[in-house]
DNA sequence: ACCTGAACACCGTTCAAGT
DNA sequence: ACCTGAACACCGTTCAAGT
């Protein structure tokens, strides 16, 4: 196909490569999204994924970055309720992509480039945490040990779903409300 | 080779494959301890393990059961330090095998073999931790979520490890020291 | 610049065959 | 009962070639 012909800006086509990626990793995890499928889905072949992205894990780089910018922009329209609503609020987007999540801790010793995506994404998160815990007038130096406790509990309740109102009870125990 | 000449019980050949199991999972991780490389660091065809294993989470779930005994019984001979100590103590043992757990996490949704031994490890932790809480006199409706944070927090400190001073303060904080 | 068909070295697992 | 060689259908990734 000659050059002039194109019927698509070349970034929507990794636009859409990133939205079936999306929903593939989200619903069927990783190692179920090979790159045969993620490439059918996207609708071109597999060896195309490479022009593209590096390798796989820069895939889900492109997955994880999306899905962040969408996230704290909701976030930031949401400063009405309370903190232990506010918390669970965010208990609950991660919930959605619990999947996501849990890639990123196993594939984090293994690929440098997911290891520091995901330290990034921690630094901003305890930053948002510290924020709230300061607001809250908890003491100084007690402040780091409640911050890493909530950012676990978090990450516990992606792994181990519990009905609401439990969700909701340990959101109120960890900001002391 | 003849059946009386045998040199080895059948099951010491399976404690071997154990074995090697545990080594490679701890340092390697799932992924990277192939069938082809445990059979070549237990001495045999990588088939064999198909004797011995319906498939590759069985022989996670051995190395995982063999953990948890001697895990435990170590555990019971510990009663003498303070509580924050007890509990520093377990997350210091679950370090040491953290790609186990991080690999236990990952498979869940994948192999329902994992995901059953996932339940019944979980049970086990939380009755452990109950019982300390209702020791250490806390109220009886405010145990429960107590119970799940720590249990969350132990995992937090697993995939995200902290100097030593830190683990103690946020088990000194978890059990109210 | 963008995309592909064909190949490479793997992977977990199965099966028929040997002792 | 225990173990194997050879095969199966995959996998992520690369490369030379096409437009």
């Amino acid at each position: 196909m000659a050059r002039t012909k194109r019927e698509q800006a070349p970034e929507e086509k990794r636009n859409e490569i990133v939205a079936a990626a999306r929903a593939l990793l989200v619903q069927e995890g990783y190692d179920a999204t090979s790159i045969s499928r993620l490439a059918a889905a996207a609708g071109v072949a597999p060896n195309t994924i490479y022009w593209y992205f590096k390798d796989k894990d820069e895939v889900l780089i492109a997955v994880l970055d999306a899905e962040l910018t969408a996230s704290m922009s909701d976030y930031l329209q949401l400063q009405t309720t309370s903190r232990t609503e506010r918390l669970l609020w965010v208990a609950n987007q991660l919930a959605q992509v619990s999947r996501l999540v849990s890639t990123v801790h196993t594939r984090l010793e293994q690929s440098p480039a997911i290891h520091a995506w995901h330290e990034r994404f921690h630094e901003l998160s305890e930053g948002v945490l510290r924020a709230e815990f300061q607001q809250a007038g908890v003491a100084a130096d007690r402040i780091e040990a409640r911050v890493k406790i909530s950012v676990f509990a978090i990450e516990g309740l992606l792994s181990h779903p519990l009905p609401e109102a439990e969700k909701r009870a340990i959101c109120a125990a960890l900001v002391g409300e």
